[in-house]
DNA sequence: TCATTAAATTGTT
DNA sequence: AACAATTTAATGA
């Protein structure tokens, strides 16, 4: 490819830095400096903070195909969240330099962080909700719902690799109770529960998840 | 490649 | 939180 789009894109993968994670360790920490821009290759991640009683709160679960960051690299700012590896991960990592020299030349690239944020934005609205729901399984099959957004983790696809203990930790419930929605899920034929994963059948049943029960 | 063993994950109480 | 059952990964012949 020769287009003018190919200098840009070039620079971006060239400058691209792949980096292993192992389980627990942290990608990044609150009030560090901005350095990279991260996606996720491999692995899964999550997005938390800790509040002033030192109670860990979980925001979200980052797996493969998954960018963050960029609100922070947009005002190099310091990191706002912890975000911790759940399992041996790979992540890469673009520098805040290049990034923003990519949103200075790539239209398509702004396109794609408009669209990011825009889509993280409705994630975060969706997760209020699921935060409100007392039914555990409404609140399972909500936050499986969010981890297979296409848009955000185009990497998913229709198996997610997730153990339910990490499960657990993502929604914040036990693995027992998440055991007991998964199989009541897999049996309303909207996931299959499979060793290590689940397969989703019927992303629309999971949305939907909300006002029956 | 196959059989054995260890480790991880799940289902259940 | 603990247990047994099941699945996968690792090991070595």
């Amino acid at each position: 490819m020769d287009s003018p789009l190919a200098a840009e894109r070039q620079r971006a993968v060239d400058e691209l830095k792949i980096a292993d994670a192992d389980t627990s360790e942290y990608i990044c920490r609150i009030g560090r400096p901005v350095t990279y821009w991260f996606g996720v290759v491999d692995g899964l991640l999550k997005m938390s903070s800790d509040n002033a009683d030192g109670q860990t709160m979980t925001f979200t679960g980052v797996p493969p195909g998954g960018w963050f960051g960029e609100g922070t690299a947009m005002k190099r700012e310091t990191y706002r969240y912890n975000i911790q590896a759940l399992r041996k991960s790979r992540v890469a990592g673009l520098h805040v330099d290049t990034f923003h020299w990519l949103l200075d030349h790539s239209i398509g690239f702004n396109r794609f962080v408009m669209n990011q944020l825009n889509e993280r934005l409705g994630q975060f609205i969706a997760a209020r909700e699921i935060d409100r729901m007392t039914n555990p399984d409404i609140r399972v099959a909500r936050s499986l719902a969010s981890l297979f957004n296409p848009v955000l983790y185009p990497g998913v696809g229709e198996v997610l690799r997730i153990t339910q203990q990490e499960l657990a930790y993502l929604v914040g419930l036990s693995r027992q109770r998440v055991n007991e929605a998964l199989t009541s899920l897999a049996a309303s034929g909207a996931i299959k529960v499979e060793y290590g994963g689940l397969r989703v059948l019927d992303l629309g049943a999971l949305r939907s998840q909300v006002t029956f029960r």
